[in-house]
DNA sequence: GCTTGACTTGGAGTTAACTCCAACTGCTAC
DNA sequence: GTAGCAGTTGGAGTTAACTCCAAGTCAAGC
C-alpha cells in the first residue's frame, strides 16, 4: 500500500504519516526497490492506533517512547504496561474534568433559556 | 486585587492574565490611579470560566467571540446561547471519543498484564 | 531624594504538531 | 526517450497559546 493509500484509508496526510515516521511512530515501514514506502495492514492498524492516542492527547514525546520500548523487546513488557497505565490515569483525569465543564456548559445553556424566554435579565458574563 | 494577587488566586500567570485581557477574554479590567490593575471578585469568577472552557479545549478564539457578543449587550442574548451550545455539542464528541479511549487503554493493558503473567508472548504494538 | 520591588508596555521567543516547499527520482504510457 | 505523475528528502513555514524580556513607571520605606 502506497503513502497516498494510506493517508486515505487512515484518514491521515502523507505528510504527517512521514512525520510520525520520523518521529518514532511507525516503526520500520517497508520500501519497494526504488525506495517507496509499501505499507501493511500491521502499520494501517499502528496508525489506528497512534491517530486514537493522540486524538485522546497522548503526547508525539510519549507514543515515541511507547514505541522505543517496544523496539527494544519483550524485556521492556513492563516498562511499557506502566507507561501506558499513568497515561490512562492522566486522561481518566481530563475526563472527569470534561464531565464537570459539560454540566457546567449545560447549566449556563439552561440560564440563557430563561433569559430568553422571560426577556428581561442579562448575565455577569 | 493586584494582578499577582489575582494570578495566585486562580492559578494563572500574569503573563497569562494580560494575555487574555488584550485577546478580549477579560472585559474591561479596572485600573488604579497608577495605571496598575485591580481585579474584582467578578474578574475572578471571569478568570475561573475561561480557566474552566480553555482546559475543556475552548479556544481562544471562541471565547473572544463570546465576549466580543456579550458587551454587544441583551441583543446578543441568543446568539450567545447558540455559540455555547455549538461548542458543547463538540465537547460531547469528543468526550465520547475520550471514553472510547480509555476502554481500548483498559483493554490494552490488561492484554499486557496477561503477557506480564504468563511471561511468553510479545505483543504487536 | 533615593532605593527597592511590583507593576506597566510592546514585542520577541518558545513549543508542539503539523504542513508546505523545492529539488530530485523513478515508473508508466505513449 | 520523454512527459507526467506519484513518490522521495531536508528543511523552512505555520498556528495556537502562551512565556519571556527589556525598558520604563510608580508608590513606599528609609
Amino acid at each position: 500500500m502506497t503513502i497516498s493509500e494510506a493517508s486515505q484509508r487512515c484518514h491521515v496526510s502523507p505528510d504527517t504519516l512521514r512525520y510520525y515516521e520520523k518521529a518514532g511512530l511507525l516503526s520500520d515501514v517497508n520500501r519497494t526497490a526504488g525506495g517507496i514506502r509499501d505499507y501493511t495492514e500491521r502499520d494501517c492498524a499502528q496508525i489506528e492506533f497512534v491517530k486514537c492516542m493522540r486524538s485522546a492527547g497522548l503526547s508525539i514525546e510519549v507514543l515515541k517512547k511507547y514505541f522505543e520500548l517496544f523496539k527494544r523487546g519483550k524485556r521492556t513488557l513492563k516498562a511499557r504496561r506502566d507507561l501506558l497505565a499513568t497515561e490512562r490515569q492522566a486522561l481518566q483525569e481530563r475526563f472527569v474534568k470534561l464531565q464537570d465543564t459539560l454540566k457546567r456548559l449545560d447549566y449556563k445553556i439552561s440560564v440563557y433559556d430563561k433569559a430568553l424566554k422571560s426577556k428581561t435579565k442579562e448575565l455577569k458574563f
